[in-house]
DNA sequence: AAAATCCAATTTGAATGCAAAAATGGCTAT
DNA sequence: ATAGCCATTTTTGCATTCAAATTGGATTTT
């Protein structure tokens, strides 16, 4: 099916900043871009905007959404609540396959941590937030996780990592760890909320950009 | 913008069961039943698809989603996690007169108790926890309760409310009322779960239909 | 008689066309 | 020279059209 490809790339264009915050998205260029006429892609932005990833103005076209300081503020407090959530239903059901999976993913990110290799190391850490949801075996909590978590890495531009921070990181994810292998709901549940409150001041003492007015970027 | 108000109709014609859950959706009548043609009614179901109100079969056309035991039960997991987070961030956040404003909602509802009115008493129920979230002030939070409780209503066609659990909820309710008056999130946060957790038994106990094989019903 | 196959008719998916609204550029007047 | 206004052009929104896939039934074959 034509319609969800091209959902799917576009989103993969919003999230990468191949179409930056604040974009306006003529169709026509995209259309020819894609190979696709207009009818799949409106069909695509629509949902898009369902997302909250992009901005429909009446007969004005679309563009990408924006997020404000408190769009962002919002975001976290929300993501906190549902992977708290996860945390603590994972700790119910996670089997001792996804904890050692967990496990193994952590140790990756222990070592990437040991090379500063940042990357590397945004890679696991996704990847065992990630399992944990995926370990609450809720398909509806999975879903609203992965599409609150997509509008928050939109506006990752760059989130300068000092040294104090990640080791604190670093540190809270050896207690998640230790919560999820004792399946300490309750515990795991704070942890995981303490850590987004972290992540989240990090991301906003950083200010993520948005403040300045790209106001006529164009999705070229 | 003609869009807008057709997903909102067929939104509205899902959430009352006008086209029952499993019905199939032939666009050709829902277009003239609307009078639009069948480009809006596409977008549309896009995006109630990505709501998770309808589903989408390839080259099959669409059919109003069902339900199963296991999606009932996830739906309501995550709306004990949305409903107590806003629970805790209304207690920061909430002003007096909101504050007021529930009471009053309260105390109709207590009467509509009074006058075992289920209906009335349904409304001012729906309205109270709405406006509960609505003080979170969280748009994003709001976005999210709105999509789950959407889908979770529209299973509801009825629910047997039987004496006993009715006065436990009006006794459940007079302690959101309590928590949320002396702005204890902890407290509130733990009654709003419990008392989904009763509501999600209430739903489930009951079957809530679906079980049925209405397979070929229409959305005539 | 039952099953498989093929063909017509309906329905979906995508492209194109057309009308309306907005943006752009140029022109005039002050 | 600049501000305001009008015409042109572009872009959006929706309807229509065309092609492809599915469905149902009739025919044929075993």
């Amino acid at each position: 099916m034509l319609h969800e490809e091209v959902v799917g790339r576009v989103r993969a264009m919003l999230l990468d900043g191949e179409i930056p915050p604040g974009a306006r998205i003529p169709e026509r260029d995209l259309c020819e871009k894609l190979q696709i006429s207009r009818t799949p892609l409106r069909e695509a932005l629509k949902v898009l905007a369902a997302e909250g990833l992009v901005q429909l103005l009446p007969n004005r076209g679309s563009r990408a959404a924006r997020l404000t300081d408190k769009d962002m503020r919002d975001l976290f407090e929300v993501c906190q609540g549902l992977e708290a959530l996860a945390g603590e239903l994972a700790c119910e059901r996670i089997t001792d396959a996804e904890i050692a999976d967990v496990a193994a993913a952590h140790a990756e990110m222990a070592r990437h941590y040991g090379d500063r290799d940042l990357l590397q190391y945004y890679r696991c850490n996704r990847y065992i937030h990630e399992a944990i949801v995926a370990a609450a075996g809720n398909p509806v909590l999975s879903g609203l996780y992965d599409s609150v978590t997509a509008r928050i890495r939109r506006a990752r531009y760059v989130t300068p990592m000092t040294p104090r921070r990640w080791a604190l990181a670093v540190q809270e994810h050896e207690a998640i760890l230790n919560a999820l292998q004792r399946r300490d709901s309750v515990g795991l549940s704070h942890i995981l909320r303490a850590h987004l409150r972290h992540k989240r001041d990090e991301v906003l003492q950083a200010g993520f950009a948005e403040t300045e007015p790209q106001d006529e970027a164009r999705a070229s």
